[in-house]
DNA sequence: CCGGATCCAGCGCGATACTG
DNA sequence: CAGTATCGCGCTGGATCCGG
């Protein structure tokens, strides 16, 4: 009798890296508050600083910024008195929305199931 | 003239919720390589220790029995000597097959963009 | 073969205060 | 209004050794 072989291990593996890469630009514990704030429309800082919860302006600046190198969001300043500072997300940054979208009905789907924490 | 008023503030605030738990069960360096190599099929423990890259065994022990907690993934102990222990995904589990299927396609034309690091 | 226990380094992140 | 600077703690996660 053969023994049987499993292919698939290749395939498996080919996945992580990907995977990995998607997440690295997504790491940080704002980043994906951010950008859902972004999904409905241009903000500035102080206006997203109020919006989502918690987070405080040091974290704000920082994450912005790295959301920035990596081209999800475009930062627009108008140069008034006093300067305003706009941010939006790139069309690459709205590439984002379905999945931002799905992330939260499976969420939703699954607060009853969390048990930690 | 009446003024608009933004009724997408509390749409967008309401998505936060429900993104962060979803993303506080995903939450760890492993968990995401660790579900997609079980989407391929069911492991054993030191299989995944070598598929998946430079994982330690603590780690891997660690992150299955937070995931197991969760509900999404099964831990199966064959009574025999040595002990053979299996871990599968639940049904729950393959629900995240397409999310981690399109993080990767997302992944993969991301990878030009990649900036930092 | 499948982990658990322990020790410890790095840094992510928060608090607070300051600036153009 | 839109950020920066500095300090320090706690948690993540790596290395190593131990156990059924």
């Amino acid at each position: 009798m053969k023994k049987e072989v499993i292919k698939t291990h290749s395939t498996c593996t080919g996945l992580i890296q990907p995977v990995s890469d998607a997440l690295y630009v997504l790491s940080g514990k704002w980043k994906i508050p951010i950008l859902i704030s972004l999904t409905f429309g241009n903000k500035r800082f102080g206006q997203m600083a109020k919006e989502i919860p918690k987070i405080t302006e040091k974290m704000l600046s920082k994450e912005l910024r790295e959301l920035e190198l990596n081209q999800l969001v475009k930062r627009t300043v108008y140069d008034t008195i006093p300067v305003v500072v706009e941010y939006s997300l790139t069309e690459y940054g709205h590439s984002l929305d379905k999945l931002i979208f799905e992330l939260a009905t499976w969420g939703s789907e699954h607060r009853k199931r969390i048990i930690g924490k």
